[in-house]
Parts: structure tokens; C-alpha cells; sequence
RNA sequence: GGCGGUGUGGCGGAAUUGGUAGACGCGAACGACUCAAAAUCGUUUUCCAAUCGGAGUGCGGGUUCGAGUCCCGCCACCGCUACCA
């Protein structure tokens, strides 16, 4: 009877039902029409050559998913991959002189070595890496069909270059003007460089945004900004009575409804004008060196002074003849903004009223509240710019056009109008959003299949001759792309004329190859980027899971390829959007333990270097100081290796932990008392399932209803929970169910029957556990392979429930009644409480509310 | 400045979407077992009062029989973005 020598062995059972799944081929994704497909994705990882807990996080949740979705009778297909070209294959190389090839493949096989022991359940045999040449090659294929459709164009531009990675960057991967992975100033360079015409798809990525529906608010909202749309005129000023060659300024307005207010001209320091002035004009060169030595990305940038050099020059307002604005070139005025050039109107911006005071010009309000119900000062006798919402309706008082009241929007419509009507500008729609430079001045990416010939131009490589390889044979030991100094690789012939060419060497941005990795692992071998067939059957992805920090980039450039592979026709239309949800998880964060050493410097310890308890670091005994909550990196040395949580306390207790103490679009806390009191918990569960195994079979059956109703609720609570991405809340219904188990008296039958729904219902989370608690108690077959429990409406709600009491809204007491009882009975049965018949003293309650079921109000 | 989000015990967080606030976990305290410790099990744990009670979900108001949840006005913190014309 004491053999409680065996106990919960993660290490003696995980890799045992692995094997088993595996074996059933549970999760090889097959086309099938008898049940409904569900494709589920998690964001694929760049081969760092180690997991992290972050990573745990991530694929535990769509594991959660993907478990739940095959147990309620869905075809799901649940891929894995890796996002492998990049700079830091480079580096590596360039350190330690290997090859980045041989560096990538060997972190992939340590990261699926390192992925493996966690149980999820993924379709292995649809891996890929995109630096495979079968799928970098698709990708060229993809290219020159874009290119053809007239979605690829080159030009020459002004880039954005990294002097530290030596490379041209997007519009979107330059922040703070840094580059996103170096973190070098970016320098602006004019290069030839290929395009991809995001652009002129601007107005549907914005628009469709409001299809996302189980999007994020948060990114939608953040793509929409990124694309900034505004609605404005196109306008320009005349300069009077100068020598110049220019006869203009040019100026884009989102205001023309204050163009009555205007005061001044200000054009950037790197405003062509600005440029030909300052050749002549010693004090406005100075003037502009300044201003470019003044870095925008500086944050001072608030508090940065609004300085302006008053030219010589004078622009006539384009509504009076004789109305005549001073032009200033302005250290405020960006030259990548608009036209470069701007109107002052002091009395509706801020900024623009400082610069008019500090410069002594006019300010002229061009309307102002619609109901003025304080003393209302004018921007003119010293108050405030007047700048309310565009939304909001005001009085004009120098109407361009339309009505005296107006909303602002309705107010620039008609000035539009107006000044179209009378040829002084014209309406347009802008957008912030630019063109995808896509051309990389690097190794390690997909080539570009284009080839240079002297007779016939800009010429397609032919798809017969794709993949167009990378060569093995490179060396890292100058700065520069090893493509462009290899002895033989970018000599060939044109495709057309047959003559000697050359090949580019550029390759292509790294977000190009996860641009399109979701719809290429429904066919990851087809011969083609797509397969028709597994894309109509497969995509779209119903749920997208992944990181914030792609909300931008990641996101936008996938929408965008799924448009143009649809035009391409790799894409049927209905994948134009291609996530229908998408899921943003927070971080992993975690305690940093400090101290100091002689001269005042951190010094960071490993969670293992410490002890919690004595708050001492073991080494040396010196009491450390504990940062609460941060992201976990290795300089601060917060880190936990997700292999070593596995070796100590298994995969389960490492996916039931993540899942368990916070919501999953929050950050999480990982803590050893957390992920210890997990292990324990799991114990627990093993250790009930062995004793109701060996439970004597003549036993009470006093509590078997209260546990059916509590396993019926459970099971409700969880399903609800796993539908919503409320793992943290199931988790707590699951820990409530098991303590009403383990106290239960219900006979051996209903306890064998309630650990076995359990075990369904933890599946999801801990898989392995779940499976052995199924063979421990003899039942058929794999869990996994068993239907989803249905929670039985009878035992939802019992026959006698509790009702609280409340006087006037406040609970008081509570009464048991039978469900069914009359609105009528029960109130009477309220009235004749003690504590409730003292409350009332006596007297007659003037209102008492019954809602059957819920709650009883007694009003007094 | 703009956009988005969050605010509930010592801590992480629940709350069927207007119906018993604080589920579940951590931490803490006490107890049982033990020579002792670990492990395990049990009890308590929002605050004030310690008896009846009273207060309570960032602050102030409102709607309602009833508000963490809805409305109006503030405050604080976090994220993204920005001299955006």
C-alpha cells in the first residue's frame, strides 16, 4: 500500500509521448474536406543558436492553440521555420572567420534541437529555412513576376546608408535617424536601388485596416500613422522683384483655411532657394551649418530653439496682390517633409506664434471659438495659439471660403475647392508612406535575378536558370559586399542578346523573405512560390501569433506581398489581407540582481549566482539590490535558458509557468518561486491521479453531484478561456478544479472520471502530463487524439442555488432557493430573513428587485 | 504635441460583460507530521474597528434598484510616433 516511492518524472515520460505522437503522425498537416481547416502561426525565429524564453512563450501559446483547435475536430496546419538570412550570420563570420552558411545551419540544428524537447506540436516535415536555395529561389521567381506586373521598379534615390553595416536601409528601418540593428547615425547617400511600389497601394492597406477586426487596435492603429495619410493643397508663393532663377516657392498645406492668417514664408536650410542664397550670403551659410549640425533626432528637440534668417527675399500672398510675406529659411523646417517650404499662420500654431513674436510679424486669427464663453484672448493681444480639433465647429472670422461656422474639416474642403475654382492650388492626398527600398549591399541574402547588358539595358534573369545561387567561395576580410569583389560569380551571359553581362549584386532586404513565408509553407516544395491548390485550401492564417515590435514593418510588408503575389496570381483574392487574427504577446521580463563594485559600477549576477532568500550573492556573500521586471538581456545578466528549466523541471512545468500568472498580451514575470510552485502543482496532479488509480472501489458517494458540477463548470470556464486567449484565467479555474478533486468524497467512478477530464483539459498546456495521467488510469488511445469535453448544460446551473441579499445595493445576506422557484416565492423568502426583516424595522420595503438566478435588491 | 493603452490587497492578477469585488497563484503568519530540517498537509491573510459594524477597484461627479464594468471631467504611469506644415 506505501509505494509512493514512484512520483511525477518529467524527464522518464516527456520524450516517451513525443515519440508516440510522432509515431501517430498527429500533426502532419494533410489536405482533408471533412473537417474544418485551422492554420495557426507563430512568428518564425531568427537562428540566434539558442532558444529563449521569449521563444517559449510564443510557441507554447500557438501549441495551447493548435492542440485545442485539433481536440474540437479542426484540420490544423501548425508550421515551423526559420527567418535565417541576416547581417548577424555575417558578423559571426567576420569574427570568427566561418562561413555564415555553415554558422546559420548549425544554429538551426541547435535551436530544433533545443525546440524539440518542449512538445510542441508542429509539422516538422514542412520546415524551411529561407536561406534554403529552394526557397530563396521561389522568392526570385516571385521577384520577376513582380517585376513584370510593374510592382518593382528601379531608381535613383537618396537611401538611407548605414556606415556601420554598410548597407542601404528602409525608410522604416532608420529610427531616431539610427539604423534599427546598428544603431550608427544614418547618412544620406543617392544610389541606384530597386523598389518595391508600396505606395501606390497606400490608400488600400490603409483603408482595409478596419477590416482587421481581430487585429489589435494598438497596430492598427500604429500602421495607419505609419501611412499618415493627409488631405491638403499644393500651392505656391511668387517671389517678387528678384534676381533669382526661381519664380516660386512651393508650399504643401493641410490648412489652406488659415491661408488669410498667414504671415510669413520659411523654407528649410536645405531648401534648394536656401542652397543658391547661401553661396552669396556668408552669414546665411553660417546660418544654415548650424542648423544641419543640429541633429533632428536629438531629443532636445522640444526645447530647441525655432530660429529663422530673415532673406531678402518677399513672396506675394497668393489671394491679394499687394499683400507681400517676408521669406525666413527656419531651422524647424524639414526638408523631407512636404515641399520643404511652408506658410507661417501664428494665430493657429503654436510654434508659429512663438517665431512671429520673436520676429516682430503680424498675427492675424482667421477664426475663433464658435461660443466664446470666458474672456476670450486673442492670439493677437497675447494669448494662446487658437488650434482646436479639425472636428470642431468654430466661427470664421476670414473665411477663405464656405460658412462663417464651420468645422475645420469642412472649412479646408471648401478652400480646396475655392482655390481650384480660382487656380491657386490644387487638392491633394499625401501620404507618408515611401516606396520599399529593397536592395541590400550584402552577402547573406536572396540575390536579386537581374542582369546588366551593355546592348539591352536592365535585363530579367531567365526563371529556367533560377536559383540564382549565392556562391560558397566569399571572404569576409574587408568591409564591403563580398558579391561585388568575387573573382567570377557576376560574370554571365544576357539572357536576351547572349553577349557578355554582368549580374547585380545587391540582395534582397531581409523583410522580403518573411514577407511571404506564411503562404509558402501550405507547398513548401512546390515547384512554384504557391501551390493554388494548399493556399485555397490552407490560408488564411486564422490566428497570427508574435511580438509588438512587428507591428510596423513585419506586418505592413506582408499585407503589401500578399497583395502583389494576388496580382502576381500566386494568391487567390481573398488573401489580400492574409492574418485574419493576430495575437501580440508581451515579454518575458525578469529580476536583475545588482551590486557595486569599488568604484561605484554595476555589476549584474546570474539568477543561480545568488541566493533569494539570504539576498546574498553565494560567491561572495555581498548583499545585491534587485531590479524588479526587465526585459531580459544578457548584459544585465536576467536571463533564464529555457534548456535548463526543462532539464530541472520538465517542458510541462515550463508551459504551464508562461501561461499561468499573467495575461498573455502582458508582459510576464518569470520568477524560480513561480516556476517552482508550477512544478509543484503538476506533482500534485500526478500524485492525485495515482492515489485515485489505486482508490478501493466501495467508497461514499456523498459528494459525486458537487463534483459533476464543478467538472461541468470547469470544463465551460476553460473552454471559454482557451477561445478567448485567456490562458492565465483557465489555469486558475484547472488549480480550483484539482483542489475540489483532491478534497472530494465522490466514489472511485466520478473521481476516475473527473482526473481523466482534467487531464483533457490541461492537454493543451501540459501535453505530456496529460497523456500519462490517461495511461495511469488505463484509459484507451492518446488524448490527443480524443474529443474535446462538453460541458453539460444540466449541471450548470444545480437545482437549489444561492442567492445574496442586498439592502440597497449592499450585500447583507444570502438565501438558498430552488431554481425554479417563482420571482414571487422568492422574494417572500427574502422579506422573511432575519438580518433582513431587521434592516427593515418593520416597515415596507419600497422596491425589491428580483433577477432570477442572480441577485435580490431589497430597496429601502 | 498626436495616437494607443493601463490603473483592483504586500505582489502577479480574477470577475459569466451592469448583479456576492479580490477567484487562482506567489509571498507572509500560525499549526500538524518530524529528534530536527526539507518535503507534504491544514488554517488564516483587502483595510479600519476587533462586538455590532464601517470603508473599499487612481481622483471628482453622474446614470441606475445595483457600477471595477456605462457617461462626463481630471490625475498618474507605460508604449508608439513626431519640429508632419
Amino acid at each position: 500500500m506505501k509505494s509512493l516511492m514512484k512520483r511525477y518524472n518529467p524527464a522518464e515520460i516527456e520524450g516517451k509521448w513525443q515519440t508516440q505522437w510522432d509515431q501517430a503522425d498527429i500533426f502532419k498537416a494533410k489536405r482533408s474536406t471533412d473537417k474544418p481547416k485551422y492554420y495557426v502561426l507563430e512568428m518564425f525565429p531568427y537562428p540566434s543558436g539558442r532558444i529563449h524564453i521569449g521563444h517559449v512563450r510564443n510557441y507554447t501559446m500557438g501549441d495551447v492553440i493548435t492542440r485545442y483547435k485539433i481536440a474540437t475536430g479542426h484540420n490544423v496546419l501548425h508550421p515551423m521555420g526559420f527567418d535565417a538570412f541576416g547581417m548577424p550570420a555575417e558578423n559571426a563570420a567576420m569574427e570568427s572567420g566561418g562561413h555564415p552558411k555553415e554558422w546559420t545551419y548549425q544554429n538551426i540544428s541547435d535551436m530544433v534541437a533545443q525546440l524539440k524537447p518542449l512538445g510542441f506540436g508542429l509539422d516538422w516535415s514542412r520546415m524551411f529555412a529561407t536561406c534554403d536555395p529552394e526557397y530563396y529561389g521561389q522568392q526570385q521567381a516571385l521577384f520577376l513576376d513582380m517585376l513584370e506586373a510593374g510592382l518593382v521598379y528601379r531608381k535613383n534615390a537618396v537611401v538611407n546608408w548605414d556606415p556601420v553595416d554598410m548597407t542601404v536601409l528602409a525608410n522604416e528601418q532608420v529610427i531616431d535617424g539610427k539604423g534599427w540593428r546598428s544603431g550608427a547615425e544614418v547618412e544620406r547617400r543617392e544610389l541606384t536601388q530597386w523598389f518595391f511600389k508600396i505606395s501606390d497601394m497606400a490608400e488600400d492597406l490603409r483603408t482595409a485596416l478596419d477590416t482587421l477586426e481581430n487585429w489589435p487596435k494598438k497596430v492598427r492603429a500604429m500602421q495607419e500613422n505609419w501611412i499618415g495619410k493627409s488631405r491638403g493643397l499644393d500651392f505656391s508663393f511668387s517671389i517678387k522683384n528678384s534676381q533669382i532663377p526661381y519664380k516660386e516657392i512651393n508650399v504643401y498645406t493641410t490648412r489652406p483655411d488659415t491661408l488669410l492668417g498667414a504671415s510669413f514664408v520659411a523654407i528649410s536650410p536645405d531648401h534648394p532657394i536656401s542652397k543658391f542664397l547661401e553661396r552669396n550670403d556668408a552669414n546665411l551659410a553660417k546660418f544654415n551649418a548650424e542648423c544641419r549640425k543640429l541633429n533632428t533626432s536629438e531629443e532636445a528637440l522640444e526645447k530647441a530653439e525655432k530660429r529663422g534668417f530673415k532673406t531678402a527675399l518677399n513672396v506675394q500672398h497668393p489671394y491679394h496682390e499687394n499683400w507681400k510675406l517676408p521669406v525666413y529659411v527656419a531651422n524647424f523646417v524639414l526638408m523631407d517633409y512636404g515641399t520643404g517650404a511652408i506658410f507661417g499662420c501664428p494665430a493657429h500654431d503654436q510654434r508659429d506664434l512663438d517665431f512671429a513674436r520673436k520676429y516682430e510679424l503680424p498675427i492675424i486669427s482667421t477664426f475663433i471659438p464658435a461660443k466664446v464663453e470666458e474672456p476670450w484672448m486673442y492670439p493677437e493681444d497675447g494669448g494662446k495659439a487658437f488650434v482646436p480639433p479639425k472636428s470642431e465647429q468654430v466661427k470664421y472670422i476670414k473665411a477663405l471660403a464656405g460658412t462663417d461656422f464651420q468645422t475645420g474639416i469642412e472649412a479646408v474642403e471648401a478652400a480646396i475647392a475655392h482655390c481650384e475654382e480660382h487656380n491657386i492650388g490644387k487638392g491633394v492626398t499625401r501620404y507618408r508612406l515611401r516606396d520599399w527600398g529593397l536592395s541590400r549591399q550584402r552577402y547573406w541574402g536572396c540575390p536579386i535575378p537581374v542582369i546588366y547588358c551593355k546592348q539591352c539595358g536592365v535585363v530579367p534573369e531567365r526563371k529556367s536558370n533560377l536559383p540564382i545561387l549565392l556562391p560558397d567561395d566569399v571572404s569576409f576580410d574587408s568591409p564591403g559586399n563580398p558579391l561585388d569583389r568575387h573573382p567570377s560569380w557576376r560574370k554571365t551571359t544576357c539572357p536576351i542578346c547572349g553577349n557578355p553581362a554582368v549580374r547585380e549584386t545587391d540582395t534582397m532586404d531581409t523583410f522580403v523573405d518573411s514577407s511571404w513565408y506564411f503562404a509558402r509553407f501550405t507547398a513548401p516544395r512546390a515547384k512554384t512560390p504557391t501551390n493554388l491548390e494548399d493556399v485555397n485550401y490552407w490560408m488564411n492564417v486564422d490566428q497570427y501569433i508574435g511580438g509588438i515590435e512587428h507591428a510596423i514593418l513585419h506586418l505592413l510588408y506582408s499585407r503589401f506581398f500578399a497583395r502583389a503575389m494576388h496580382i502576381t496570381s500566386h494568391l487567390p483574392e481573398s488573401c489580400a489581407e492574409p492574418f485574419d487574427a493576430l495575437f501580440t504577446q508581451g515579454m518575458v521580463t525578469h529580476s536583475i540582481y545588482q551590486t557595486k563594485d569599488a568604484k561605484g559600477r554595476s555589476v549584474y549576477h546570474l539568477p543561480e549566482e545568488v541566493d533569494l532568500d539570504k539576498r546574498i550573492v553565494k560567491a561572495t556573500g555581498e548583499v545585491f539590490e534587485i531590479i524588479p521586471s526587465a526585459k531580459m538581456s544578457k548584459s544585465k545578466k536576467n536571463v533564464v535558458d529555457p534548456t535548463d528549466i526543462i532539464s530541472k523541471y520538465g517542458a510541462d512545468t515550463a508551459r504551464w509557468f508562461i501561461l499561468s500568472d499573467s495575461p498573455p498580451e502582458r508582459d510576464v514575470e518569470w520568477t524560480a518561486a513561480g516556476a517552482e510552485a508550477a512544478h509543484k502543482h503538476l506533482t500534485r496532479v500526478w500524485a492525485l491521479s495515482d492515489q485515485i488509480a489505486r482508490l478501493e472501489k466501495h467508497n461514499s458517494e456523498q459528494d459525486d453531484q458537487a463534483l459533476l458540477e464543478i467538472m461541468h463548470k470547469t470544463i465551460f470556464d476553460v473552454t471559454q478561456g482557451l477561445e478567448s486567449f485567456g490562458f492565465n484565467a483557465a489555469i486558475a479555474k484547472l488549480y480550483a478544479f484539482t483542489n475540489a478533486l483532491s478534497k472530494s468524497k465522490a466514489s472511485k467512478l466520478i473521481q476516475r472520471q473527473a482526473i481523466l477530464i482534467l487531464a483533457q483539459l490541461m492537454a493543451p498546456m501540459t501535453p505530456h502530463l496529460s497523456e500519462e495521467i490517461w495511461s495511469m488510469q488505463g484509459a484507451e488511445g492518446l488524448v490527443i487524439q480524443t474529443n474535446w469535453p462538453q460541458a453539460d448544460e444540466d449541471f450548470l446551473v444545480s437545482n437549489i442555488i444561492t442567492m445574496p441579499i442586498q439592502v440597497n445595493g449592499k450585500r447583507r445576506a444570502e438565501i438558498q432557493v430552488e431554481r425554479d422557484l417563482s420571482v414571487a416565492q422568492i422574494e417572500q423568502n427574502a422579506l422573511s430573513v432575519e438580518i433582513i426583516k431587521k434592516a427593515l424595522n418593520g416597515t415596507k420595503p419600497k422596491k425589491v428587485i428580483v433577477v432570477p438566478g442572480r441577485i435580490i435588491n431589497v430597496v429601502i
